[in-house]
DNA sequence: CATGAATGAGTCTTCATTCAT
DNA sequence: AATGAATGAAGACTCATTCAT
């Protein structure tokens, strides 16, 4: 009677994880709607009610896939654009390295996706990703570049757009291989796609340091 | 016996058409899932069954709402492109401001949006938008690009890639709008966004026309 | 401006027929439930409106073809049955033919296959079939039978059930065709079935001619 | 938050069964097309979404019916004449009476006629039928009377032919019963009708022993 | 705590029937 | 009279959610 080797009930500080986690999977290739709540549960490896222990509604397992893909991966970038103080082109060339970094290696570029898919289902979604990526994301680089233009390093114009500039590609590939790669388009290489793009628009950004 | 207003009115030849504006605004809204064939009917201000008379299923109304989106504001941007035969800064200004135009004209932005969201559920309708729309639009500017290239008027690199690096601030600034404008985001003013990033990119791409 | 041949409205006349004819070959593959009209209407020939001149609703059509299958066909039976006055054995050899030439012939086999299915559906249609084929044909049968027995040329006893005695085999035989050949079954030889069995029955039915 | 009734009892081991009865009882009411999925959960004592818990279809359902009363209830007379080894008018009479008890007692008679009814709209029911009942009982009755022709104690002739000869107005009794007497038609007393029958046409079939 | 059987609201789709032309 | 576009009631089936065990 005694149980030597409890097997079950293992890790189970990590069952939230596990189900936001697969929920991520299910969402991703069914969308919200499509995705089932039981194919989540079993994705898991929870039974079908153990997903309603953690989160009371498929809404609210939504949110948290979101959540969980923004909280840790957001932090580290927008740190590095506001504790930066090099030369300009650097940080954009290192900031882009890092964003074409994270949508390569973390959930993001999948989330991305999620969001923009499901925005008029769940507009708190949209809302969330709006207000804690996009602004903050923007706003360090449009921080950074007004920053330049200010010291005269950076043509005159509007901050954000400037930004855009920069980054859409960036953000336009992400898009694109989340939604045409999985019908066999061929993915663009991000680091040459952006390497390129930075090549030909920094020069037209950035101002000459003036001639002594 | 009981029906006091007359069942139906006129049949007109627009009754499809009006479906297929009533769904796209619909599906637009609520997404595909969302979306029922009910209220679809109702907008077009048919009967539940009408919408059924033209579409077996409410599948093939979406793709007759992408359908009809893509093939009539598609050709007049390709044939641009490819009858052009001047300054090449000019025909990019002049596409863009095309696109731009078609962007906020037509129901393209709203099918873009769609299509992407609903990508995963419909890979028919990814597929179709890729080899339709994108590939021949794309194609069209890296043609221009290509030829301005072995002219020496561009400067070398993917031709695909220059074109991205022209066109992302639209098409991303398009997705924008349709995903965050709805939750309170202020929309960016295109083209003063891309007019700026004309100016920014086009000096990096275009090679000085050497003075003899 | 003058029609010369007037090809439309030919045969005017034949159209409720054509349709119930039609109506006869619908309902005997898909049943009633499964029958469409606008199946019918094809079928014979005519708009999907037509039928709805000549029968109110679809169970009155239904009822046409019950009504038509009997009428014309059942009398001569009887009237045989009725009029016949010689030895027994022989008119119920000649019956017996006579109902398997019929269920060869007409639309009476699929008619009671029809009538059988939908007994649960239209107990009205049963009763019919009841009232006009059941009850007068095994009547006109068990009078013959119960003359006979009076002459003291048939065994005792119910003389209904006598008249089952004998039928029995072409009537299952029937059903049997309309039920298990269409899903491939060998169909009895109706005419070799009952051969043999008024051989086998007839015998035991008939008592001896007693010898002088 | 408003449900004051709990929503559900125990789980009992018979649901299935429970349900399969149900769906017996409104599939012979009404037909398969009349029949309707929520009526039968209803019967069933249970929620309209519980019957696809164990049948994925309507269809399915209808199939599980059909099955179920077949299985249990023919072994037991294949077995009979399969074991029988006395004399062979005893047999026939035993088999007759052993059929007519199962189709008072059992639900063979309403499933028979539901698999004719239904037999346009499910060939495949109609070829299990036809396969597991037709071709085994009457088989069994054939081969019973094949050897009772070798050992010459049937006439002789096509032995399937001569099964009909007996068993006929039974199972057109039964026919007729499922079909008629729900409208009114006075039931055949089976025991009496096939009393009389096999006193009538088992003389003719049974050669005499011949006379030492 | 965890399970999974059970619930029932919600939606696509069909098709008999109507009636303006 | 004849047509066929249009109507709308009806029903199979799904799946998020609940809760007895």
């Amino acid at each position: 009677m005694t149980t030597a080797t409890p097997k079950w009930r293992r890790q189970k500080e990590t069952r939230p994880a596990d189900i936001v986690r697969a929920a991520l999977d299910v969402f991703s290739e069914k969308g919200f709607a499509g995705a089932r709540m039981e194919e989540i549960a079993a994705r898991a490896g929870v039974s079908k009610g153990a997903p309603y222990l953690y989160f009371p509604t498929k809404e609210d397992l939504f949110a948290a896939v979101v959540r969980e893909a923004v909280e840790p991966n957001l932090d580290p970038i927008i740190q590095l654009a506001q504790s930066y103080d090099g030369p300009l082109d650097q940080i954009f060339r290192l900031m882009t390295q890092q964003v074409a970094s994270l949508a390569e290696t973390t959930s993001l570029g999948r989330v991305v996706k999620l969001v923009i898919s499901e925005s008029q289902t769940f507009p708190e979604m949209a809302r969330i990703w709006h207000d804690t990526v996009i602004t903050r994301a923007l706003g360090a680089l449009a921080t950074l570049i007004e920053r330049g233009q200010q010291r005269g390093e950076i043509r005159p114009g509007d901050p954000r757009s400037h930004a855009i500039s920069i980054i859409s590609p960036l953000l336009l590939g992400v898009i694109f291989r989340e939604t045409f790669v999985p019908i066999g388009a061929k993915p663009f290489d991000l680091p040459a796609l952006m390497q390129q793009h930075l090549d030909t628009v920094l020069p037209g950004l950035l101002l000459e340091k003036q001639t002594p």
